[in-house]
DNA sequence: GATGAATGAGTGTTCATTCAT
DNA sequence: CATGAATGAACACTCATTCAT
């Protein structure tokens, strides 16, 4: 299948996004979907191979918006600190102002469905991040441990802090922003 | 008349897990579920509500007997490290041998399901940490910031780190697990 | 079947015509049926054999009340008119008073259920006022036209006026119930 | 894309109308509706909005196919008694050649889905009926009584003659129809 | 390209009935 | 006698998907 309408292309993701976020994969039926987006539910078959397509694509249609934001602008030759803060706040400013495509991921990575992404294609968006990170090792500015193992401090608690389900106090204020990275920093750093 | 079965029980939330598991809430079927747990569809009603009751139920469960895992044995007289470290380790050792229900619970803590569960419940099984949090603070031995930041960095790592969907490199080993205990310590101490 | 404590199996009765003029035959579940009795759903397979039996009987035990009273005390030897008069009366006395037990039986004979119904045994009930109308017939008082064709006249019209879910603006009141006899008098007299 | 077929519309309430008849309205599942009228039974659910609606629909299509059936042809001009004769004639005729349709209004008036009709629809269509009633008090012509009194002579003993669970003794020939008309216009003139 | 009608297979749930106690 | 647990079959209804237009 080819993209012929980029607008209706949109508006079958989106709806795709509130839909799964209000009532759950399960109930997310292609002809609610449709009606949401404002087409025929024989319209999303033109779109999409069938609705695990729709969906997996409506992730790594995300996830690579996700990582563009993430690493807009990053000088790659700044220092790894710089570096990971500015990521981190830009980050922060993605999620915070697209709640519905962040928590659409957070419930699809959790989901039998991921295992249908190509992993690879959304490694190579984070590449960059990677090659950081060996950088901070190699200059002995970062914990020399496993790669998850800094993820986990590094970019997952964005997720769950961001991520109004489980954190209901935390605001993603200026000062918050800072505060957090700070404590990321001192788990990650040598 | 026959009396209600603890072992039914059982089977019917055991099976829902592996199933969900493998494949999703919304493939996931109350017949099928039935059938894995070897008993009828009806009888699945006489246990449950309905199908969201039998999901929220399976997760409150869970989440119950996680909760006495990760605090069982602990001195709360302690110095916080070591009530964190050991919590740390038990949490590890409960995730690694329980995989398919922590598993499910990630799945169900990121769908709207879990907008169905009664929260102040959940949190009471956890009362005890938070208080150790608090004691951390008035000590001045831990950062004087919001809880949930703390949490972000305290535990949540552990639930990345164990989940294998997230983590592929990562190995829990004895070593891997201090090792990952002493990023989070550094994340949060003062 | 025999029958052990009548409080219970007029109870199950009572329970089946409320719910199934509230509801219909086809929601009125076995089950929703014991719960308003206050009974076991098994209980009522001691009393009777399935759930048509117990439509059907508590059909035939309504009828069989509603032609005593309808018969009650007639001075079978009295003119003819008075018969008819008195019938009359007792009739939109009992169905007034039973308005629940009477629209059981409009809603049932108009079910395919009512074929299961043992028609000789009703008819047994009503005899007397068949002979009555043979001796109308004879002493040249009523019309010599068929017998179904005079029940349409003298009773059936009780039962329309009865039922509230067709004449919703009359009112069973002593007088209407005396105008409404002399129009069914004018119908069938000679 | 296909266009909504009257045929169809047709065919299900077609065997809508028989089955009920056959099994009454607990029995007749969408299912075997379906089935009898060659659909699939999701194909049902296009053009009714559920099972209620699909028995309320038949109800009301054959009411307004009765009463112009009853009413067709009819001079209103005409005296008060030849119209109610004409209508009396037409209403069995109608009735003996649908007996189907007719039986099906009957079990259906007499359940507690007649509650979801709208009746002022059907009132509407009988209208008509209801200003020669009227004209025939103010004539002088038919006793100044209740309107449900009067119908209750005038037209309630047809749907019971023609009932053929009701009277089996009964055949509607030309002769025994004007026989029961006299009967009914005896019982409402003046 | 886009549509809504059409469908067989499946959904969650309830059914009438039986069984062990 | 009386019960509530247990069930296979059926329920009303929706599903993802296809087809004719």
């Amino acid at each position: 299948m080819r993209v012929k309408d980029d607008t209706k292309f949109r508006a079958i993701c989106d709806a795709t996004i509130s839909l799964v976020n209000e009532i759950g994969f399960a109930a997310a039926s292609v002809a609610k979907i449709a009606k949401r987006a404002g087409v025929s539910p024989a319209t999303i078959y033109i779109y999409f191979d069938n609705k695990d397509d729709l969906l997996v694509s409506t992730y790594t249609t995300i996830k690579k918006e996700m990582s563009e934001a993430m690493l807009a602008g990053i000088d790659l030759q700044a220092p790894v600190r710089d570096i990971f803060q500015q990521i981190w706040r830009q980050t922060f400013v993605y999620v915070t102002q697209h709640r519905d495509k962040f928590q659409f991921t957070e419930q699809f990575a959790n989901s039998p469905y991921v295992d249908q992404v190509d992993s690879t294609e959304i490694d190579r968006y984070f590449a960059p991040v990677f090659a950081v990170i060996q950088r901070g090792i190699d200059q002995k500015i970062i914990k020399n441990v496993n790669f998850d193992l800094l993820s986990a401090f590094m970019f997952f608690p964005i997720l769950t802090l961001a991520n109004s389900r489980l954190c209901r106090s935390f605001t993603p204020t200026e000062e918050n922003i800072d505060i957090s990275f700070s404590l990321a920093w001192d788990a990650i750093k040598l």
